[in-house]
DNA sequence: ACCTGAACACCGTTCAAGT
DNA sequence: ACCTGAACACCGTTCAAGT
């Protein structure tokens, strides 16, 4: 079969002198979006790049150090989602209701990576400490976000960082029963509870009138 | 080793005609809450109880289905953690504030198998409807104490599904951060975010006072 | 420097065979 | 009915060897 023999040995050369790491980190996302995270395979990623199943060895030290660097990147594009739709929507009150449906938004459009950003997080966190950092940055949109609030009088001047978790907790929780599949049925759609979750959020944190 | 060749008999008598379905189920807990998921192995399962590692196929149908009852009896004591914080508290608000407590604590206290129960729910449920009615009962219970709080003019005149729905993702959101290990350093302790989330909470579906 | 291929120690699952 | 042991097709990872 030279025509499989060729094309292969196309992909070979292009890796070859390229920038492999680059190209394993792709694939492993792309695998990852379409199939989840158990359908990822060292010897898989190697067989579709054209390249050995160890050859990765050279650019991670192990799966769970790809697994951390997509988690990685999943945070620097997640954090620009929610920056672009504070910023987008004017900030305030609607850039922050913006936000919060950004943040279900990139959750449900990428289940399984959501689920390896989140998902027993810790360990791979201490492992990885710029992985930390990308989701503490991520975090602190957030956080800005509220400050904001509150200097304009439009969020209660409790903690923002307390006032941020909680923020976080409704819409990772929204986003999680989302792409858990828990939202089925009658009454249980996705966008509805959004808004609905927003909206008394918004209720929930507002600033008292009387302040 | 007469010992030990000894006490695995012992064992295996235990098993033999007892109920290996029940010592399976109760072995696979163990291991999930200690070690996590990843760790349980049939092998290993089938090791500790004394029994080859193949036994577990006469009853259940693959390691899916041992994990689909996994999580249902993880469902069902749920429920009763979170019905007996409602009454225990004399329901009202103060029902509803224990309960909130209650979901959290079980979620910190056996984390690993709270993933179980949440982790990939839809595909396990499909597999398995008795699953998904444990996991539904586990909902209902949040939803009967909403229903009260309105009957009482405690809680906001909204679709009580929509209402609960909402509840549920603040606490799952709580929860889930917590055992993923993103509430560490200052101000991120989880009790004190549970309660103010639940202060919050409470404040954002409380009745307008204008109805 | 970067990649390969064989080898190792693990998996879940199947199935003929035992009692 | 219930359980076993060998076998199969997979894993991630290591390491000596190639270029």
């Amino acid at each position: 079969m030279p025509l499989k023999r060729g094309r292969a040995a196309v992909r070979r050369r292009s890796y070859h002198h390229g920038d492999l790491r680059r190209a394993l980190l792709e694939e492993a996302v792309r695998t990852i979006d379409a199939e989840g995270v158990d359908a990822l395979t060292l010897r898989t990623v190697g067989r579709r790049l054209g390249v050995s199943r160890t050859a990765l060895y050279r650019h991670f030290a192990d799966k769970n150090a790809l697994l951390a660097t997509v988690a990685r990147e999943g945070f620097r594009t997640f954090r620009l989602a929610l920056v672009d739709a504070w910023v987008g929507a004017g900030q305030g009150l609607a850039g922050f209701e913006a936000m919060g449906a950004a943040y279900v938004r990139f959750a449900v459009a990428h289940p399984s990576h959501y689920r390896v950003m989140f998902g027993r997080f810790l360990e791979k966190a201490t492992a990885d400490p710029e992985l930390g950092q990308e989701a503490s940055g991520a975090f602190q949109a957030l956080v800005d976000a509220l400050v904001q609030l509150q200097e304009r009088k439009l969020a209660r001047p409790d903690d923002p960082r307390q006032l941020a978790l909680f923020v976080w907790a409704v819409v990772h929780g929204v986003a999680m029963l989302a792409i858990d599949g828990q939202l089925r049925g009658p009454e249980r759609d996705i966008d509805g509870l959004t808004r609905f979750a927003i909206e008394r959020l918004n209720s929930g944190i507002a600033a008292p009138r009387s302040a």
